[in-house]
DNA sequence: CGCTGCGTTGAGCTTCTTCAACGATCGTGG
DNA sequence: CCACGATCGTTGAAGAAGCTCAACGCAGCG
C-alpha cells in the first residue's frame, strides 16, 4: 500500500472521499526512473495512466531524421497519458525522465471504473484534458504563427509569471531541451539569446536569466517588434 | 423544441438514455450562420458548446499581421468549443462558418449538470476530448518535425483512407485554406502541388486530386523521401 | 585526468515567405 | 443572360529566417 497524502491535494483528485483514496491507492503502483530512462514509447499499448511525484518527465515526437519536438514537461503533481484511456488504446507520444523522477501508475481498467463511479472525478479529469488542450492550441499557434524569437519571449515571460522571484527566470531545463520544446534547435536558440542580450532585453547567468525589459519581451510575443 | 434524432447517433451521446434527449432538446437552440459569419472570437466568454448540425465551421488563430492558421475544419455531427465549459470560461480560438451552416448550442450550466449526472456522458467527453488531444499532438509533430511536402502527402494519404473513392480525393476546402491548415500559405501549396504533379506522384483535376504513387506519397509523409 | 554532453559561434545553404502580376472561376445583380 | 467584381489559384523573382555542418570552449563526473 502507497500513501497518497501528496495526492491528495492534486487537482485531479480535488473533492475526492477519503475513502475513495484506499480504493486508488490499492489500485496503483510507484514507479521509479533514472535520467535518460523512457518511460514509454509512441505507439506502445497504454496499460495506464501515471501521476508525477518527483523528478521531471518530457513527453515528445521525434522525426526520422532525429529532431524532437517536446510536447510537454511535466513537474510533480502533474498526471500525463490521460489520454491513452479514453480514446485508442496507444500512447500518442514518448515518454522520457529528464532527471531521476518517481511517478505512480494507475491501471486503465480499474481506474476507468471509479471515474464513472464518480462525477466529480470525471469532471476534475475533463477539465484537465481541457486545460492541454488549450495549452496545445497555444503551442500549434506559437510554432506555426510566431517566429523564434517571440516563442522565447513568450516562454520566458510565462516563466517569470509563475516564478517567484520575479524578474528573475531559474531554466527549469537545459537549453538544448528549451529549444526543443520551443520548435527550434540549440544553434538557434543560442543566437537569439544573444541577440536579446545585445538588445539589452534581458541578461544571462547560465541557467538562470533577468529580465531587463519586460515591456519590450512583450511586444517581442506579440509580434509587435523584431529582433533585427 | 428542437429535432435532435440527428443527435442520437452522435458518437457524444451514445449510450444516453431516450428521456434525456427530451431533456437535451429543452436546453438547446439551433442557430445559422452564412459563409464568413463569425461564430465566436478567442477571448469571448464561453457561454457553451455547440454541435455541428450541417455545413462547415472552422477553429483558427490568427497573427498580429494576419496569418492563420486553421487548428480544426468541423463537418456534420462533431461538437466544438468543448473546452469552454470545463477550463476556463473563454474560447481559446476563433470559429467562423465556412459555408452556410447549421449548429445546435448547448449552454453551459445545463449541460453541466447532465454531464454530471450521467457517467456514460461524462466517458464519451473525455473520449472525444482526447482525440482531440490526439489530433493537436499529430499537428505539432507535422508542423514541427516534417517539411510542407510531409504534411501534404499527409493529409491527402488521411483524407484517401476516409474517402469513398480511393485514389480520388476531393478536397472538401478551398487550397487556400488547406494551405492555413497545413501550416503554410496558398503560394507554397501550389508549388508543391505542382511539383508532385511533375513527379508523377498524383493528378489535379481542380478541386479533385487522383493519387498516382500511394508508396510515394508515404515515404513523402514518414520523410523518408524528398522532393528535390 | 580524460570523457561526454552542453553551449556557442561562424559560414553556407535550403526552405519558405513576401511581393507582384495575372488568369480563371463563381456568384450576383443589372 | 451577360457583365462585373470578388475570390481563388498560379507563377516568377527576391529576400529572410532558420537549419546544417563544423569547430571549439567549458563544466561536471566518473
Amino acid at each position: 500500500m502507497l500513501s497518497l497524502e501528496h495526492l491528495a491535494n492534486n487537482n485531479l483528485f480535488k473533492g475526492l472521499p477519503a475513502g475513495d483514496f484506499d480504493e486508488l491507492a490499492s489500485i496503483c503502483q510507484e514507479q521509479k526512473f533514472k535520467r535518460g530512462e523512457i518511460i514509454f514509447h509512441e505507439g506502445d499499448v497504454g496499460l495506464g495512466f501515471y501521476v508525477m511525484i518527483s523528478g521531471m518527465v518530457k513527453i515528445f515526437k521525434i522525426s526520422m531524421e532525429g529532431k524532437e519536438q517536446i510536447l510537454h514537461i511535466l513537474k510533480p503533481g502533474e498526471p500525463f497519458a490521460e489520454v491513452a484511456l479514453f480514446a485508442g488504446s496507444s500512447y500518442p507520444a514518448n515518454a522520457m525522465a529528464i532527471e531521476k523522477s518517481k511517478v505512480v501508475f494507475f491501471p486503465r481498467q480499474a481506474f476507468s471504473d471509479l471515474i464513472s463511479r464518480r462525477p466529480s472525478l470525471a469532471m476534475n479529469m475533463l477539465a484537465t484534458l481541457s486545460f492541454r488542450l488549450r495549452q496545445f492550441a497555444h503551442m500549434v499557434e506559437a510554432i506555426s504563427l510566431k517566429e523564434v524569437p517571440g516563442r522565447l519571449a513568450a516562454y520566458l515571460l510565462l516563466e517569470n509569471k509563475e516564478s517567484k522571484t520575479k524578474g528573475e527566470v531559474h531554466l527549469p531545463i537545459t537549453k538544448s531541451q528549451l529549444a526543443s520544446l520551443l520548435g527550434t534547435i540549440p544553434e538557434t536558440l543560442s543566437r537569439i539569446l544573444a541577440k536579446m542580450v545585445k538588445q539589452e532585453l534581458i541578461e544571462t547567468k547560465g541557467a538562470t536569466i533577468v529580465i531587463l525589459d519586460d515591456e519590450g519581451l512583450h511586444e517581442l510575443a506579440e509580434g509587435e517588434y523584431r529582433l533585427s
